[in-house]
RNA sequence: GUCCCCAUCGUCUAGAGGCCUAGGACGACACCCUUUCAAGGUGUAGACACGGAUUCGAAUUCCGUUGGGGGCACCA
């Protein structure tokens, strides 16, 4: 590396940032991290119809939350700034003025309705859609005729109108264009403000930018920006390009495929460093066989050359197995603060708030490997705080026993726990354990019958624990309650 | 339609001519452990898209076919 990496991060600001960015973004800092460079966010603003409010800063919050910092940016400022395309216009119009004195761009007036209907007539007669140059040979008259009329001109590029030109893609390789395949695109439409190819290379530039990577889907823009940088005179940056995120029906990831935005992730119960590990091993890998790494790791092993080049599809079955893997390998304190607010939030209303933390942390004990997101805490551990009794009375019937016999089981169940001078699992366990035998029973047809008594599942943390958290009190009167069903 | 890209188990991937009767992970299934659910352990099924060519030898190189994806906006 002879330049020092400086890279960038350049969404726009039309909605959340999702998980397809969120990877653009990994392997930008990644690098950034890697090499000691700088990783620069850019606020690509130069749409004003698509721009919506709040956008900046739900996309600060998704890189906050996953740790990636960027060394300069809207927020913090830099020596390259500003950040923000929408305060840098005069910088695109200047260099698209200069592209139009030098010959190397044009004024176009051409109406949407014109274009549309040019358009229109290329795809009836299957031609291949493009803008005809119908303004690329107008004299200085016409032109001057044109804006006394009032017409607000765009600039277009004046694309050579043959001759191929290759781009090295490191991830790739090299890539041909012929260049009577592409029109003569827009660099600055008639609002003034510039289209991302203008825009992109005049800042690209001019924050001094070593390395583009970005999705898949800008290689066909390539031989625009080449040419862009070609015309005024720049060298251009590495291009790298990485193959796309695409949802299970395989086109590209959208809103249209669900939860998509890393913002929802979290509010869904992942672990950041879930989502990290995860989206980071997506069409890259370290070797043959890590699954789990930590950032540490990543930034140590990355390398560009690595990156895979087949699209990749979001696999949410692996992505929940890896967060039951980050979920186990939290200390308990951390796994309590963590799962707090979605306990606030998801707890029954009746709940007293604040929450106990003191019992929290007990019974968080028991759950902490079943669960594999913080959103299902709460439904875990719902029945240690309200008594659940809808239950279906067949719950407590298990197999091989009857009516008779669960309440028989329950009963004398009963009769040994209000006998009980200690209320401990070693307790439970001598007390309980032997009464199946004495019963006739199977240890998993008693256990079971109370299982469902005392927390109104049949699916819950090991029994007498469950039963300790739970008080000697409620055990027994949720088994009364149980005994009455039964009746 | 046209240009560009891609092609290994259902999914994520390892593989850069002989190490491949293709390895790992998720998922699936079975068994073990076990009071249920998890977790854990063991095992099973499961892929080089197809056709040519190059080579002593091809998942790996080349060509074609097919399939998939992306671009072709006064959107990024």
């Amino acid at each position: 590396m002879t330049q020092p990496v400086r890279v960038r991060f350049a969404p726009s600001p039309t909605g959340m940032p999702h998980v397809g960015g969120i990877r653009t973004v990994m392997f930008n800092w990644l690098m950034a991290r890697h090499y000691g460079g700088v990783f620069i966010l850019r606020i690509e603003d130069t749409d004003v119809a698509r721009k919506v409010e709040g956008a900046v800063e739900y996309i600060m919050e998704g890189l906050r939350w996953l740790e990636l910092d960027w060394d300069e940016g809207p927020d913090k400022g830099g020596n390259y700034g500003p950040y923000v395309q929408s305060q840098r216009l005069h910088l695109y119009q200047e260099a698209a003025e200069r592209l139009v004195e030098q010959g190397y761009a044009y004024r176009c007036y051409c109406s949407p309705e014109r274009l549309e209907v040019m358009r229109a007539e290329q795809v009836k007669s299957k031609l291949p859609p493009g803008y005809d140059r119908h303004c690329r040979a107008f004299s200085a008259k016409e032109c001057a005729e044109q804006e006394t009329a009032g017409i607000k001109p765009v600039v277009r590029f004046k694309m050579p109108l043959e001759g191929e030109i290759t781009h090295n893609d490191i991830t790739y390789g090299k890539v041909t264009f012929d260049l009577r395949t592409l029109d003569d695109f827009i660099l600055l439409k008639s609002d003034g403000f510039p289209t991302y190819h203008l825009a992109n290379v005049v800042d690209d530039h001019a924050m001094a930018i070593s390395h583009v990577i970005r999705g898949e889907e800008w290689i066909s823009s390539v031989p625009r920006h080449l040419l862009i940088y070609k015309a005024l005179g720049y060298e251009p940056p590495e291009y790298v390009h990485h193959p796309l995120l695409r949802g299970t029906d395989h086109a590209k990831l959208s809103k249209r495929h669900g939860d998509v935005s890393i913002l929802e992730f979290r509010d869904n119960g992942y672990l950041p460093e879930t989502m990290f590990n995860f989206i980071g091993l997506i069409g890259w890998s370290l070797d043959d066989k890590t699954e789990i790494l930590t950032r540490q790791q990543f930034i140590d092993n990355f390398s560009l050359e690595r990156i895979g080049k087949t699209g990749a599809i979001f696999d949410r079955k692996k992505l929940e197995w890896m967060n039951g893997v980050y979920i186990r390998a939290l200390n308990p304190e951390d796994f309590l603060q963590r799962s707090l607010p979605f306990l606030e939030k998801g707890l029954p209303h009746q709940v007293k708030r604040p929450l106990d933390t003191d019992y929290l942390r007990q019974i968080l004990l028991l759950v902490q490997e079943r669960a594999k997101t913080l959103a299902e805490v709460p439904e875990l551990v719902s029945f240690f705080f309200v008594e659940e009794t809808a239950y279906p009375v067949e719950d407590l019937i298990g197999k091989g026993m009857t009516k008779e016999s669960t309440v028989e089981a329950l009963g004398v169940s009963r009769q040994r726990i209000v006998n009980l001078e200690k209320f401990d699992t070693e307790t439970l366990e001598t007390a309980l354990r032997p009464l199946a035998e004495e019963l006739g029973l199977k240890t998993g047809q008693l256990f079971g019958a109370l299982r469902t008594a005392t927390t109104g599942r049949t699916a819950t943390p090991p029994l007498f624990q469950t039963m300790v958290a739970l008080g000697k009190e409620r055990c027994l009167e949720r088994i009364d309650h149980a005994l009455a069903k039964l009746a």
